[in-house]
RNA sequence: GGGCCCAUAGCUCAACGGGUUAGAGCGCCUGGCUUAUAACCGGGAGGUUCCGGGUUCGGGUCCCGGUGGGCCUACCA
C-alpha cells in the first residue's frame, strides 16, 4: 500500500497572475479597456475634497517623443495619477505649441520653391496641417506611455479661442504701458532672409574669421588729457586707441568705444623707424598679446610702456574721452561696459550698438544710434557713411566685404596687424542653410521691464520688480513648507529659485515681434499717412473678439474687418489707410498665456495653478514667459509650485586624469547614436518607441520612478536590464500575494478583530506605516521614495513573513492564524496595488483583475481611494520580531556550515559517483541538514530577550522555520546548537518533528488537519 | 567666459539641523530547496563617499580650491 499524498488537503499557492508580464502585448488592450469604459472620466467625476490644478507645459509639436518627452510626461502623469487616487480632481488638459518658424520650415522644406506662389494664408493652412499631424503622433505616443488627459479635448495654440486669449493677454501688457517699438539687433541669416530664434542656431567649430586690429586716433583733446597723466607725452605724437574685431564689416556701424571701467590700461610708446612715435592705449594685461599680433615686437620697433604717476590707470579715467571713427568723419566716445574682457583683444572694445546685443545695450545706456546699413540679404545699403560708400561696398554682402574694408584699413594706416590675418573659432550658424550668421538690428515689438506698470496690480512697479518679488515669495513659501513638513510647494527643488531669479535680474526687454506667417499676428495698425504704428489695448481687444470667431488667419484676410468702426490713428487722427503690422508673435509669449488661455477661464480649474513640471531648462522659457505673462494679467506668478527635471543622457565610460575609469553622463548626441549604428551596435535603447514596443511602457515608467529626476538621468542597456529585474522582484511578490489570496474572498483585517495573531498584527503595522511613507513621498513628488520603499517592504515581506506564515498557511486547516495571515496578505496586495498604481497602471490592474471584488470594489484599480488602514502601533510587538530574527540569524548561522558541508560532500559524491560509480553519500545521516526545517536547534536566550519576544513565543519556531527548536533561558554567552532532527519527517509538513505518528507519518498538527479536511471532503465512493 | 546644478558599492539610490562600524534594493559569488520553481530561501564579497586643502573634539554632510559632467547663457567683440 503506497503511502496516501496528502497533497490535497494543503492550502498551496494557486493562481493564474503570470509570471510573464507580457507588457508590451497586453498594454495596449488594457488602454483600449480604459477608453472603452470611459475610466478618466470616471476618474474625474467622482467626489473630490478639492482640485488640484495642472497645467501641462505644450510640448512643440514637431517630431516624435523623445527622451525628453518621456521623461517629463511620465512624471506628469504619476502627479495626475497620485494626486487623484490621494483624493483630488485633476482634470489634466493635454496642449500643444503649434506655431513658429520649425513646422513653417518643415513645410517649406516639403514643398520647395512652391512654397512662395502660397498666399499668406495657404501657407498657414499648410502649416496648420503640418502641425496637426504631429499633435496626432505626439498624442497616440503620449497616450501609449499610460497617460491620463483629456485626449479627445486638448489645448492647442493654433485654436482660435487660444489665439484669441493670446490676444486679450497682449492687451493686458498694452494697458499696462509695456508694449513698445524699437530697434534691435537679432540673429539674422541672409541666405534665408529671416531672424533667426535661438533654437534655430546650429554652432560651427572650426570657423575661420579676419581678425583685425584697428586704430582709433584721438585728438589733441585726447592728448592734453593724458599729458596731464603722462608729462613725457610728446607733442604731435598721435595717440590711438587699439580696438580687436573679427567682423570689420560691422566698423562702419561703430559708434563707441567699450572700456571696463576697472580694467587697467597702459599708454604703450612705440618709435618709429622714421625717429617719429605713436602712443597705443591698451589695456595692461592684453599689451603683452597685442604687441605680439601686431608684429611690434621687434628689438627697434619694441614700445616702451608710458610710466606716469602710476604705471597703468583704470578704464574709468578715460572717461570723457572722444576718439576718431578709422575712416568715417565721426567721433567715437569712450563708454563703460562690465562685459569688456582682459583675456582676449586689447581690453577696448569695438562698439556697434545695431550689429550686437551687447553693443545695443551700451548703446541703450548711452543713448548711441542704433546703425545698421545691412538689408535682408545681408547687403550694405545706402544707408553707409561716405567713405564706406566710396569703396564700393554697396550692394556687396557683409562677409564679402569684409577683404575689401581690411585693405581699406591698411591703406588708411589704421590697421595695426597684418592685412589677411584670421583666427579660428566657433561661430553661429543657419540651421538649415549652414551659412554663417550675423546681427542685424531691426525694427521690433519689446516689452519693457523696466517701465513702471500702469493701473492693475502692483501700480508703478516695474515688470521685473515685481517678477522678481514673485519668484521669491515662492522660494520663501517653498521653505514654509519644508519647515513644517507639509507638501513640496515653491521651487521644487529649492534651488530653481536660483536659477530663474538669475535669468530674471538679467535678461533684456522681451523682443515679442517675429518676421513669420505661422503664428499670432501682432495686431498693429500702421498709418499710413502718418507712418504711426497704432496698438491700444481696444484695438487688440477687437481683433481678438475676431480671431475667436475666425482664427488668427482673419489678419491675412483682406476682407476680415480688422479695423474696428470708428478707428482713427493715434497720432494723426486719420480715418482710414492702414497697413497691417507683417510681424507675429513670439511662440514664448503664446505659450506664457496658456495659464490664462486654458487655466484661468475654465471653472474646472482656476489661477494659479498648482504645478507646472517641466525640464529645467524651462526656468528660461515657459516658465519664465508664464510669469511676465501673470504679472502683466495679474499681478502674480500664476503657478504656487513650479517642478523642474533634468535632461537624459547617456551613460559612458570615461579616462579620468589619474587613469581610473569612471562612469559618467553624457549629453545624447545624434550623431554618436549614428555612428554605434553604423558600427553595428544595438541603439534600440535609445528610440522610447522601440523600448516600448520591446519591453512595454511600464519598464520605462518604473525606470523614471527610480532616478533622481531633479537631476540628469543615465540611460543605458544596463540601466533597462536593472529596472526589468526589480520589475520582476516586484511583480512576484505580488503574484505570490494573489497565490495565497487564491481569488478568495478573505476576510478582512477588522473582521478578523481579536484572532489578528501577533506576527500579522505586526506586518499589518508595518504596512501602514508604508502606506503613510508613500502618501508623503507622493506629496512630495518623491516618486524614488515610494519605489523603494514598497521594493523594501516586498523584500523583507518575502524574506521573512511570507516565508516563515507559509508554514501555517500550506499546512493548518482553516486555523485562526490562517485567516489572520490572509487577511493581512490582501490587505497588503491591495494596499500596494493602489500604492503603485500611479507608477505602474498597467501592472497594478493586472493584479486588481486578479483579486476577488469585494462589495463597494470599484473595477479598476485607478477608481481606487487611498489605502485608509487603522492599526494602533504596538512597539512591543516591533522588539519581539527584532529579537525573533536575531535568533533567526543565529540559528541560521549555525545550520549554514552543515547545510554547505553537506551541500559540498553531495557535490563531491556526484562527481566520484561518475568515476566510481559509487550511489551513497557518505555524510553521516545524523548530521544532514538540507533545509532549516529538517533542524533541532537549542538556542540560549536571556531573560531580558525571552520576555522581549513573549508575544511571538508560540510561532517561534516557525519564525525561526526549523522543525524542532529549545530555548533556554540563561543569561550569559548565548550558545546555539543544531543538529539533524527527528528520524522521521512528517509526511505532510516535512518537518523534521518528534511528534510525528509513525503508522500515518503525520505530526500531530497534521494529523488534526487532515481530520478536518476529510470531515468536509467526504472521500468518493471508490478509489 | 558667466549663472545654476550634480558626483556615496557594478547599477539605482539612503544616511533629519555635522555625531557609533556609511545602509537598502537590484546585480555578482556561493550553498540549499524542489509545497512561489525561468521562482524562492540561506551565506558571502564589494566603498580612499571624485581629488586637495580648511573649520571642528569629530566631515559623506559645512567652507575654499580643483577635476569630471549636465542645463542655461554669451557676436572670444
Amino acid at each position: 500500500m503506497s503511502a496516501r499524498d496528502f497533497k490535497a488537503t494543503l492550502r498551496l499557492p494557486e493562481g493564474a497572475f503570470s509570471m510573464k508580464a507580457d507588457l508590451a502585448k497586453r498594454e495596449p488592450q488594457w488602454l483600449d479597456r480604459w477608453n472603452k469604459a470611459g475610466l478618466y472620466r470616471a476618474m474625474l467625476e467622482r467626489p473630490s475634497e478639492k482640485t488640484f490644478v495642472f497645467h501641462d507645459g505644450p510640448p512643440y509639436a514637431n517630431g516624435n517623443l523623445h527622451y525628453g518627452h518621456v521623461l517629463n510626461n511620465t512624471l506628469k502623469d504619476f502627479v495626475t495619477r497620485c494626486r487623484t487616487i490621494l483624493g483630488e480632481r485633476v482634470k489634466f488638459i493635454p496642449g500643444w505649441d503649434c506655431h513658429g518658424l520649425p513646422i513653417e520650415q518643415n513645410v517649406e522644406r516639403a514643398l520647395g520653391p512652391k512654397m512662395r506662389e502660397l498666399t499668406p494664408m495657404q501657407r498657414r493652412a499648410k502649416c496648420r496641417d503640418e502641425a496637426q499631424k504631429w499633435v496626432d503622433a505626439q498624442s497616440a505616443q503620449r497616450q501609449r506611455l499610460g497617460m491620463l488627459g483629456t485626449w479627445d479635448a486638448p489645448y492647442l495654440t493654433m485654436q482660435p479661442a487660444f489665439e484669441a486669449r493670446v490676444l486679450e493677454a497682449l492687451a493686458a501688457f498694452v494697458d499696462r504701458g509695456l508694449v513698445y517699438r524699437g530697434l534691435k539687433p537679432v540673429w539674422w541669416s541672409s541666405a534665408e532672409r529671416t531672424a533667426l530664434a535661438e533654437s534655430e542656431l546650429e554652432y560651427e567649430d572650426d570657423h575661420k574669421s579676419p581678425s583685425v586690429y584697428v586704430r582709433f586716433r584721438g585728438d589733441h583733446a585726447v592728448s592734453d588729457k593724458l599729458r596731464e597723466r603722462f608729462p613725457t607725452l610728446r607733442e604731435g605724437g598721435p595717440v590711438s586707441a587699439v580696438i580687436w574685431t573679427t567682423t570689420p564689416w560691422t566698423l562702419p556701424a561703430n559708434r563707441a568705444l567699450a572700456v571696463h571701467p576697472e580694467l587697467e590700461y597702459v599708454l604703450l610708446e612705440r618709435s618709429k623707424r622714421d625717429g617719429s612715435v605713436e602712443y597705443l592705449l591698451v589695456a595692461e594685461p592684453l599689451a603683452k598679446s597685442v604687441i605680439a599680433a601686431c608684429g611690434w615686437n621687434t628689438p627697434e620697433l619694441l614700445p616702451r610702456t608710458m610710466h606716469g604717476a602710476g604705471s597703468a590707470f583704470v578704464g574709468k579715467e578715460l572717461e570723457g574721452l572722444v576718439f576718431s571713427h578709422p575712416f568715417e568723419e565721426r567721433r567715437s566716445p569712450i563708454v563703460f561696459a562690465d562685459y569688456v574682457e582682459s583675456t582676449a583683444g586689447t581690453g577696448i572694445v569695438h562698439t556697434a550698438p545695431g550689429h550686437g546685443r551687447e553693443d545695443y545695450n551700451t548703446g541703450v545706456k548711452y543713448g548711441l544710434e542704433v546703425y545698421s546699413p545691412v538689408d535682408d540679404a545681408g547687403e550694405f545699403t545706402e544707408e553707409l557713411g561716405p567713405v564706406a560708400k566710396s569703396w564700393g561696398i554697396v550692394g556687396k554682402h557683409v562677409f564679402a566685404a569684409n577683404p575689401v574694408i581690411s585693405a581699406k584699413l591698411e591703406e588708411l594706416g589704421v590697421l595695426c596687424n597684418a592685412d589677411g590675418a584670421f583666427i579660428v573659432h566657433r561661430y553661429p550658424i543657419s540651421w538649415r542653410s549652414k551659412k554663417p550668421l550675423l546681427t542685424r538690428a531691426t525694427v521690433q515689438w519689446f516689452i519693457a521691464m523696466d517701465e513702471p506698470m500702469k493701473g492693475g496690480v502692483n501700480p508703478g512697479k516695474t515688470l521685473r520688480e515685481v517678477s522678481l518679488e514673485e519668484i521669491d515669495r515662492l522660494a520663501k513659501d517653498g521653505a514654509l513648507a519644508q519647515e513644517q513638513g507639509a507638501e513640496a510647494r515653491g521651487w521644487v527643488p529649492a534651488w530653481g529659485r536660483e536659477r530663474i531669479h538669475g535669468m530674471m535680474f538679467a535678461r533684456p526687454d522681451w523682443c515679442i515681434s517675429r518676421q513669420r506667417a505661422w503664428g499670432v499676428p501682432i495686431p498693429a495698425l500702421h498709418c499710413e499717412h502718418c507712418g504711426h504704428p497704432n496698438l491700444s489695448s481696444a484695438l487688440v481687444r477687437h481683433v481678438a473678439k475676431l480671431f475667436a470667431s475666425q482664427g488668427a488667419d482673419a489678419w491675412y484676410d483682406e476682407n476680415a474687418p480688422v479695423v474696428p468702426e470708428g478707428f482713427c490713428c493715434e497720432k494723426c487722427g486719420a480715418t482710414h489707410g492702414f497697413t497691417r503690422d507683417a510681424s507675429i508673435l513670439d511662440v514664448w509669449f503664446e505659450s506664457g498665456s496658456s495659464f490664462y488661455a486654458v487655466c484661468a477661464s475654465d471653472p474646472d480649474l482656476g489661477f494659479p495653478c498648482d504645478l507646472y513640471l517641466e525640464g529645467s531648462d524651462q526656468h528660461r522659457g515657459w516658465f519664465h514667459s508664464s510669469l511676465l505673462v501673470g504679472v502683466a494679467t495679474h499681478g502674480q506668478a500664476p503657478y504656487k509650485t513650479v517642478a523642474t527635471a533634468g535632461f537624459v543622457g547617456e551613460k559612458v565610460q570615461v579616462a579620468q586624469p589619474d587613469g581610473k575609469m569612471k562612469t559618467v553622463l553624457k549629453a545624447m548626441s545624434k550623431s554618436d547614436i549614428e555612428k554605434k549604428r553604423q558600427g553595428g551596435e544595438d541603439v534600440s535603447v535609445y528610440d522610447p518607441q522601440k523600448v516600448i514596443a520591446a519591453d512595454g511602457a511600464e519598464i520605462l515608467r518604473l525606470w523614471v520612478a527610480s532616478n533622481d529626476y531633479t537631476d540628469d538621468i543615465g540611460l543605458s542597456k544596463a540601466a533597462f536590464d536593472q529596472v526589468k529585474e526589480s520589475y520582476r522582484s516586484i511583480r512576484n511578490v505580488l503574484r505570490f500575494l494573489l497565490q495565497v489570496v487564491r481569488g478568495e474572498v478573505v476576510e478582512t483585517v477588522a473582521e478578523v478583530g481579536a484572532a489578528l495573531q501577533p506576527i500579522d498584527r505586526w506586518q499589518q503595522q508595518k504596512l501602514v506605516a508604508l502606506v503613510a511613507r508613500c502618501e508623503s513621498a507622493y506629496r512630495h513628488f518623491d516618486f524614488r521614495a515610494v519605489v523603494a520603499a514598497v521594493s523594501e517592504f516586498l523584500s523583507d515581506a518575502s524574506g521573512f513573513y511570507l516565508d516563515v506564515s507559509k508554514d501555517w498557511l500550506y499546512n493548518d486547516y482553516k486555523s485562526d492564524r490562517v485567516r489572520s495571515t490572509l487577511a493581512v496578505c490582501d490587505a497588503m496586495v491591495r494596499s500596494i496595488a493602489v500604492i503603485l498604481a500611479p507608477i505602474l497602471p498597467f501592472t497594478t490592474e493586472d493584479v486588481w483583475d486578479h483579486l476577488p471584488r469585494r462589495k463597494d470594489d470599484p473595477t479598476s484599480v485607478h477608481l481606487c481611494m487611498w489605502p485608509k488602514l487603522s492599526c494602533e502601533h504596538d512597539s512591543t510587538l516591533d522588539d519581539a520580531v527584532r529579537v525573533v530574527r536575531e535568533l533567526r540569524d543565529r540559528a541560521n548561522l549555525a545550520i549554514e556550515p552543515v547545510v554547505s558541508a553537506w551541500g559540498a560532500e553531495k557535490k563531491a559524491a556526484q562527481q566520484e559517483k561518475r568515476v566510481a560509480g559509487e550511489d551513497e553519500v557518505r555524510w553521516p545521516e545524523s548530521a544532514r541538514i538540507d533545509h532549516p526545517r529538517d533542524a533541532d536547534v537549542e538556542l540560549d536566550v536571556s531573560e531580558g530577550d525571552a520576555s522581549i519576544l513573549r508575544p511571538l513565543t508560540g510561532v517561534l519556531a516557525e519564525c525561526l522555520l526549523l522543525g524542532a527548536l529549545t530555548v533556554n533561558v540563561r543569561d550569559g554567552v548565548p550558545r546555539t546548537r543544531a543538529v539533524r532532527g527527528a528520524k522521521s519527517a512528517c509526511v505532510r509538513c516535512r518537518r523534521r518533528i518528534r511528534d510525528v505518528d509513525s503508522a500515518s507519518g503525520l505530526c500531530v498538527r497534521c494529523s488534526t488537519a487532515v481530520a478536518r479536511w476529510d470531515a468536509e471532503h467526504p472521500a468518493p465512493s471508490a478509489g
